[in-house]
DNA sequence: GTATCTGCAAAACTTTTGCAGTACC
DNA sequence: GGTACTGCAAAAGTTTTGCAGATAC
């Protein structure tokens, strides 16, 4: 379905980047994990848990940043703490965070573009609708004691 | 036109707070510089360069969060770096972000709602419009080479 | 007088960087 | 073989915390 962790490796290879072990285990990881909310500290420590496999911390970043330069991953700031990464395959999304539990939710870029418009009139700005996140209440929260 | 430093000073003391030299200057601060993405690290600076006024880095972060717990105040993240921090009450806006140059740029509240109540009815969050940013390329980086 | 607050210093946490050695192509 | 990449280690930047002394009430 989604993204295997060879069209990764071969993107990097396809911008002239060099297969590394290194590289392949971090392609790997976000290939199997790309559903969860990943931040680099997760994702050493998928790393390093892999038999064979390591990477440091530092190599992760820059295997991360190449990734991203390469137009296969994208990160989010959901609030305070790490960023998260995600493929940019499933980034058309928004995020929504909730303030209190940290709940998250998304909400597909279809339906949006109506308010992404109105904001680029508005401001000028060409809204990236790949990185941004929206903060509130989940509805646990916000029912629990609003 | 806005709030004035007594006035937070006047809620800190409802809330049983004491109010202190370095209390008194942070508020001072915050409010004289309300319509500036103030930083922890800005109000600290602008601390020191008062005459007779000094407060601890340490101080102005338990100061604002004070301010934070009282409702006079909320901060965002504007993706990277610092969180900004801004009145309450002045805090109905939306932030845009420029991704290359950091550029900001505020929406009003207004004209958000109905984006608002769609993304609420999706995700069942209640969304806060006073915590969240959005990032894009402003109209010079857009124009630039896009 | 006493509980709260402050300043100092150091730590936590995420991310970045310099550098010498390694490995890919 | 040569350049790109890695690991290590340390630093940068923001925010938090522990603690002894100071201060508001």
């Amino acid at each position: 379905m989604h993204i295997d962790s060879e069209t990764l490796i071969n993107a990097l290879r396809d911008q002239g980047l060099r297969i590394t072990n290194a590289r392949r285990a971090v392609c790997s990881v976000v290939a199997r994990r790309h559903s969860e909310h990943l931040t680099a500290a997760s994702i050493l420590d998928e790393v390093k848990g892999e038999p064979g496999a390591r990477a440091d911390q530092s190599t992760v970043y820059r295997t991360l940043d190449a990734l991203e330069e390469a137009g296969l991953l994208v990160h989010s700031h959901l609030g305070h703490g790490a960023a998260v990464y995600h493929l940019a395959s499933e980034a058309a999304h928004q995020h929504v965070v909730c303030s209190r539990c940290g709940t998250t939710a998304a909400v597909p870029a279809a339906g949006l573009s109506e308010w992404l418009n109105d904001l680029q009139e508005r401001t000028g700005f060409t809204v990236d609708p790949t990185h941004f996140a929206v903060t509130g209440l989940c509805p646990d929260c916000g029912a629990g004691d609003a």
